[in-house]
DNA sequence: TTATATACGGAACAATGTTCCGCTTTGCAA
DNA sequence: TTGCAAAGCGGAACATTGTTCCGTATATAA
């Protein structure tokens, strides 16, 4: 929260943010294990060995355990990074597209984000209290990201009014998770559907 | 495969089901150790340690391993055992109850199956092929079970005929599952409201 | 009662999460 | 540049749990 107070007291020139100095090292192991990690819980699943990753992330065991208390910490790390570059995407693709085009575009991202989790996600009904906090993370930081979308599309009339952003994310969630057994195919056509549905009332101006 | 060809061998007289003789303590094992994963799985999860499951059941780890070659095959065998528990309340309710009383109890008697089942369905979702044949066990044997209590409702003209019974299983499953994160109260509330959404529309006689 | 196939128990092994601690690297300052 | 203390690292060692193996015990047929 407000660990930068403390800089005061040891007089440190502001700029050098010295009030946690981080080892080059030890950033640059976080970040490997954690880059790592993604790839080896997409290869293997989320219950591939801590060994496994450590190993691929070219570090030693301690290494992780320094990082990651437990286990359940580093997998959560990995999916609130996930999440994050999800809800980070709406931002870009609203500047780059007119509101319509990036609110689709940015449900096609989250369907392929929710098909490449679709391990962790099980992760998270497994009763480990480790994941609890995850979903309502989830919430919190995708639905402003949908709801930016979604009222800037209203706003330039490409969309209908009366669905609110809460519905519409858990709504392609289900979609994508369900519909995933078909093929991911399958599930990008519901979700378009689902958006196509939004344009279809739209209030022109 | 065709181990009973040898019965003729045995030269065993048409009766005494020589082929598989079982002995009697291991049939008493296996029933004890299937009564104690339930407990245990209900207690302290599907992941409980084997040997947490042996020593309730008061056998060796041996033992386990001797009726079930892996731990999964358990986990499989209590699931099932439980379907059939569910599917077999079908007709008996069906001898005690007016049509739709029985309908709607058995309704409910499958969102207390599902409620304390919801540790297993995690392990379905899990990726472990040893699982992969549950759902269609699931399906095959509790649809016919609520088509029979369905068909006789419908027949005795209490509740509508334009709803399959698979469509029905699928939703009950549906709403009893996430509906449990806010209670077992609201689950039973929500497919209750589905059975009185079924009376509605009924043709009396 | 005896012979034997069947079943049992649990030690031993293997895989994996987690802890611990001596060694190395980094960043700072003299 | 050099020295040093703190931060970080690596991996052996430990703990837990799934699984295998085999000597021993027992139910059943004759």
């Amino acid at each position: 929260m407000s660990d930068e107070r403390k800089e005061q007291e040891d007089g440190l020139k502001p700029g050098e943010r010295a009030d946690r100095r981080v080892r080059a090292d030890a950033k640059r192991n976080l970040d490997g294990l954690l880059q790592a990690a993604l790839t080896v819980f997409a290869t293997s699943g989320v219950d591939a060995p801590v060994r496994e990753i450590a190993e691929k992330a070219g570090v030693g065991i301690g290494t992780v355990y320094r990082h990651f208390p437990e286990r359940s910490d580093l997998v959560v790390a990995v999916f609130r990074r996930e999440i994050d570059a999800c809800a980070d995407a709406a931002p870009i693709l609203a500047a780059e597209h007119a509101p319509g085009e990036a609110l689709a575009r940015w449900m096609q991202r989250f369907v392929d984000f929710i098909a490449a989790k679709r391990g962790l996600a099980a992760a998270l009904h497994s009763g480990n209290p480790a994941f609890d906090a995850l979903p309502a993370y989830f919430q919190q930081r995708l639905q402003p990201a949908l709801r930016s979308l979604l009222d800037a599309a209203a706003a330039a009339g490409e969309v209908r009014t009366d669905i609110a952003a809460e519905d519409l994310l858990n709504a392609a969630a289900s979609l994508s998770m369900h519909a995933y057994a078909q093929g991911s195919e399958h599930a990008r056509r519901m979700v378009s559907l689902l958006v196509d549905g939004l344009r279809y009332g739209a209030v022109q101006r």
